[in-house]
DNA sequence: ACCTGAACACCGTTCAAGT
DNA sequence: ACCTGAACACCGTTCAAGT
């Protein structure tokens, strides 16, 4: 804020070229979202809040989709921050993994609506990556299980199986949870987090035959 | 069709005082969701379709959601059929088990947009049962469960959290293929699937230590 | 470049009224 | 009981126009 280098400072902002309506409009959708839900979000209460033209949108994206697409990546970046937090934060190996099942099963209780925009029919595919945060909260997954197996302490299978086996776990525990399949779903969903952490590890049969 | 016992034959059927239109509005809302999608259901189109006004509906449904929610109890009934082959077909036992896991897969890959919306926000929570057919496709599996515990051939752990265990693994597998996580989809979700049954066996740990 | 204002083609839902 | 027709309060998106 304050004097930009080299541009004349604007003697009034003019209240509405304000720069960055793009980030305003993403924050704000964000917002409504965690605090709605989706169906909250309309162009026009979304516009209004910014007290800016119900089509000022159309400037910075293409559509509504489009929007929603830049909230499912804003999401991603989120998720992929926790995920690596916990993973460190535990001292990664064995405990770290326990700890990033966890926190992604934790981020989609917090967020449930966001949660439900990143993997919703809006399909953010890769094609659409400047970065790809989705991609890129699944690389964090992919190195862990790298790392532990070098370790020794995973299967040699291929990584990518691997990754989107456990993947299909957290993110099955996350949508139950989420639908309101489980009873009282924060506590039983964390409850089932631990007991898929020590299925994941040693499967359900009861011998090796 | 026909005459019925006891009942007058109507000269002609009057076009609509049709006697089963509940019936007519879900099928016709499960046909579009299959071709063009949740988001071609409109009370509109439906209406029109079947040569009624837009607002006969509301004879027998609360309001649009409560159609998608018949649509959604549909959708459970079929795959809880689809499961119980699997079961049966394959001789039950662990083959009959691994069986039910790719028909569960199948189903989702086969009907996607209904499986969305048997999965969507709506929350089909048990009180609006006199059936709960969410709840009889999810016992398919516990029995299955119980079964091969009886056997001793799955570990003796609450079977309500094995099941959970388990759902939460093919729903997260067609969840992430419906999304278009996987690429190729379908080849890849049932290849997916198949290292699922493997790893709910033995797990992803190298040893037991 | 960035934003506005009016207009368009859609929605779900209500309500009094018809048979 | 079951259905209609008009009306209401919403949508997302377009397009010519302003600065």
């Amino acid at each position: 804020m304050g004097t930009r280098k080299g541009r004349p400072a604007r003697k009034k902002p003019d209240a509405y070229h304000h720069g960055d309506l793009r980030r305003a409009l993403l924050h704000e959708a964000v917002r409504t979202i965690q605090t709605h839900g989706v169906a909250a979000v309309t162009l026009r209460s979304v516009a209004e809040t910014l007290g800016v033209s119900r089509t000022a949108l159309y400037r910075h994206f293409a559509d509504k989709q489009a929007l929603l697409g830049a909230v499912a990546a804003e999401g991603f970046r989120t998720l992929r921050a926790s995920l690596v937090a916990a993973w460190e934060g535990a001292g990664r190996g064995r405990v770290g993994f326990e700890a990033m099942g966890r926190a992604y099963v934790r981020f989609a209780l917090d967020h449930p609506s966001h949660y439900r925009v990143m993997f919703g029919s809006g399909a953010v595919a890769p094609e659409t990556a400047p970065d790809d945060p989705g991609g890129a909260a699944f690389q964090a997954l992919v190195d862990a299980l790298v790392e532990l197996q070098q370790r020794g302490e995973v299967r040699p299978d291929p990584p990518l199986l691997l990754a989107l086996y456990v993947w299909a776990v957290v993110h099955g525990i996350a949508m139950l949870a989420l639908d309101g399949q489980l009873d009282e779903s924060a506590p039983q969903a964390e409850a089932l987090m631990d007991f898929a952490n020590a299925r994941l590890r040693t499967g359900i049969a009861t011998a090796l035959d």
